[in-house]
DNA sequence: AATTTATATGCGGATATGTGCATATAAACT
DNA sequence: AGTTTATATGCACATATCCGCATATAAATT
């Protein structure tokens, strides 16, 4: 029961919603996730290991860069059965378009090149 | 993205997916979910608000009591999903198991029968 | 080894959530 | 109509969650 409470609730967020979303497209790292939802450095971090941590993704580090990925082989059932229903049937939500469109040209350059916009939010 | 943020937020608790647990076995009115649980009256009803709200479940009065029961129709797709996955691979959990068994002994004889045990929690 | 770069995390504050208590509501019965 | 019974809900409080800010960590580069 745990285990499904935690997936649930890893899912029960906005930000994590529109994380999944974009894993589902390709691997991502942080500061990709940063540019494609126009979000905080820590704000991106923090939701992708609470992500990792319920099982939806798994993070492999190459180089200065932690890359996310989903995780289909995770040890939590229902993360597997979650992001194939989400896959499946996917979301028909402008913000999530938008990020996807974002995410096409993001670069993998690190948080710096956001700081001016980040005083936005 | 709204429906399955309730979605999810609705199973990420405790008492509800005992709920959950004990709709799928059969339908219940809140004096019987209080009696299974072992929980107040106002506890029982809000959290059977919340799943009913999210589409999990649906209401029916008879006579002085609300009976609900699993909504397999519900307009929420998420929902429907969901209680399929949690009816196809039942979560083993002695918690669960043991509101069950309770349910097998409860009666619909009003939230009355439990105002001594309620001052324990 | 010092610096730069990308990511993780402690802390504080704002907001959300879950609960018990008391009370309101609604149907049935006298 | 008043009473009883089952359920819903306003309120207050404790706890949890989310975020930005600042800082810590860790790998690469000079």
């Amino acid at each position: 029961m745990r285990d499904l409470i935690q997936v649930t609730k890893s899912l029960s967020d906005e930000t994590r919603i529109r994380i999944i979303n974009l894993l589902l497209e390709r691997d991502c790292c942080v500061c990709e996730v940063m540019q494609a939802l126009d979000i905080s450095q820590s704000r991106a971090s923090r939701n992708l290991g609470i992500l990792q941590a319920a099982g939806f993704l798994k993070a492999k580090r190459d180089g200065l860069w932690m890359v996310y990925s989903m995780d289909w082989q995770s040890a939590n059932h229902y993360t597997t059965s979650l992001a194939k229903l989400l896959m499946d049937s996917p979301l028909r939500n402008e913000l999530l378009k938008k990020d996807k469109e974002r995410l096409k040209h993001t670069k993998r350059i690190g948080p710096g090149c956001r700081q001016k916009q980040m005083k936005k939010n």
